[in-house]
Parts: structure tokens; C-alpha cells; sequence
DNA sequence: CGCTTTTGACCGGCGC
DNA sequence: GCGCCGGTCAAAAGCG
């Protein structure tokens, strides 16, 4: 039972009200954007949706070959260079589906269709997870309706850890990349409330390439660069 | 034989 | 200080 034939459509993403979405599309997998991998091979990307706030920016998209679904959320922020502005995109670091997981004992969201009501990240739960300790690797997390707990993202990875962390029942596991030098580590895990969903987790930056073939570290795109 | 996974031990941070 | 909890280690087992 593969969770095919699922239309990205529009999530009721942010519920706060200053959120306001002031885009809401439905486009093709543009050939400018490079984004690194979320789960699935760029070059089988089907198509995105999107939704920008002045805050934050959603991107939804498919891959055609495993039909898993992602969601990533990215937070807005602008700089200025010389004069000219800039905006940059940085992902979610924490686990915002658990996070909401958790203010859901307050009984607060009622979003409809519990699909994609994990996405409702708000200003509020992000102030939350402002509460940093120690300075890490960059990270970020996404989520993706797959049967699979560990997506196919070009990489080579080998588990050294599995935890079965409180109140859920589907255990988490532990992977870093197996390139040597290369310390990126990702953690799998099923959303407790919707064992349908796959939270991945990346901690960390690689220092290559895709395993693949390919060995020329050397040109990987800046705007994937950017984002990573 | 070389790699990966499994799994309990260990460890460090944090709250009480 | 103590216990809980999440993250990691590493020995042993598994696998091709």
C-alpha cells in the first residue's frame, strides 16, 4: 500500500493571523532552484507547491518515482550587502511537527484535514525553539509521507544508534554519512501521531558530493549552497 | 573478509 | 546529587 496519488495542494499552514499566506501556488520543480536533497533525487522532483509568509517560506514537493511527499519549512531572513538587500532561506533546525506534537495537549489546533496539519509551525513555537544551548551543526528537518523510514537522498549512510524516545512508539534511528571527514548525521523517526509521516532530520554539512559516480566535489551549486 | 546492523552500556545535559 | 532522557559507543552478530 504505497500513499500515491496525492495532489499537493494547500495545507493550512500558519495559523497565526499575522501569517497570512500572501502566495499560494502550484508550480513545476523550477530548473533554477537547486535544492539539496530532501529525500529524494532532484532530478525526480515532480512539482512543488509553496507558501510564503513574511516569515517563512513552505515548499511541498513530490518525487515522481516514490511518489513520498516533503514538506520543508524554511525561515525568511533579510540582509543587506553594500546597499542591496538580500533574502536569505534558512531551514527549520528543530522538529516542529514534534514540537506541535507537543502543544497539542493544549488542544489547539483544529486545521481540518489532519493530513497536513502538522505544518502549522507558528511564530510562537518558534520562539520556543530559540531555547539553544550549545552552538551545533546546522540542521534541519523535514517530513515526508513514505512507507520507507530511510529515503533514498544520494547519500551513503550507516546507522550507529536506535532510541525509543518517550511517548512515541516508533523508535528513532541514528545514521552518519559514511564518507570519511564527513561527520553529517541524520535521524529517522515516525511522527507518533501520524505514522504515515517520516521526520528526517540532517545535522551537519557534507564535504562531497552524492556518493554516486560523480566525484567533483568541487562545483556544487551556490544556491544550494546557500540553503544546505 | 569487510562492511553494516543490532543492542545494551555509557555519558553528558538538564530538571528537580 | 540523583535520576531521567536523548545521543553515542562499541562489541557482537548479521550479511553478501
Amino acid at each position: 500500500m504505497s500513499t500515491t496519488s496525492h495532489t499537493i495542494a494547500h495545507h493550512s499552514l500558519f495559523e497565526e493571523q499575522d501569517q497570512i499566506p500572501t502566495q499560494m501556488g502550484f508550480f513545476p520543480f523550477p530548473s533554477n532552484l537547486t535544492l539539496p536533497p530532501l529525500g529524494c533525487h532532484q532530478s525526480s522532483l515532480k512539482a512543488f507547491t509553496s507558501i510564503t509568509t513574511p516569515s517563512s517560506l513552505a515548499i511541498s514537493q513530490q518525487d515522481s518515482s516514490t511518489s513520498n511527499l516533503t514538506e520543508t519549512l524554511f525561515h525568511k531572513s533579510t540582509s543587506t550587502f553594500g546597499g542591496a538587500q538580500f533574502l536569505s532561506l534558512h531551514r527549520s533546525s528543530l522538529n516542529p511537527w514534534a514540537l506541535g506534537e507537543v502543544s497539542d495537549r493544549f488542544g489547539s489546533k483544529r486545521s481540518g484535514f489532519d493530513d497536513h496539519h502538522h505544518l502549522g509551525i507558528s511564530a510562537m513555537k518558534m520562539k520556543k525553539m530559540k531555547a539553544r544551548r550549545k552552538v551545533r551543526e546546522p540542521r534541519f528537518c523535514f517530513k515526508t509521507m513514505s512507507d520507507v523510514d530511510v529515503l533514498d537522498d544520494g547519500y551513503k549512510w550507516r546507522k550507529y544508534g536506535q532510541k525509543v524516545v518517550k511517548n512515541t512508539q516508533h523508535p528513532r534511528s541514528y545514521y552518519r554519512c559514511t564518507q570519511d571527514n564527513c561527520r553529517v548525521k541524520k535521524r529517522v523517526e515516525r511522527l507518533a501521531e501520524d505514522p504515515r509521516m517520516v521526520i528526517t532530520t540532517y545535522e551537519g554539512r557534507h564535504v562531497h558530493s552524492p556518493s554516486n559516480d560523480l566525484e567533483d566535489s568541487s562545483s556544487p551549486s551556490q544556491l544550494g549552497n546557500f540553503l544546505w
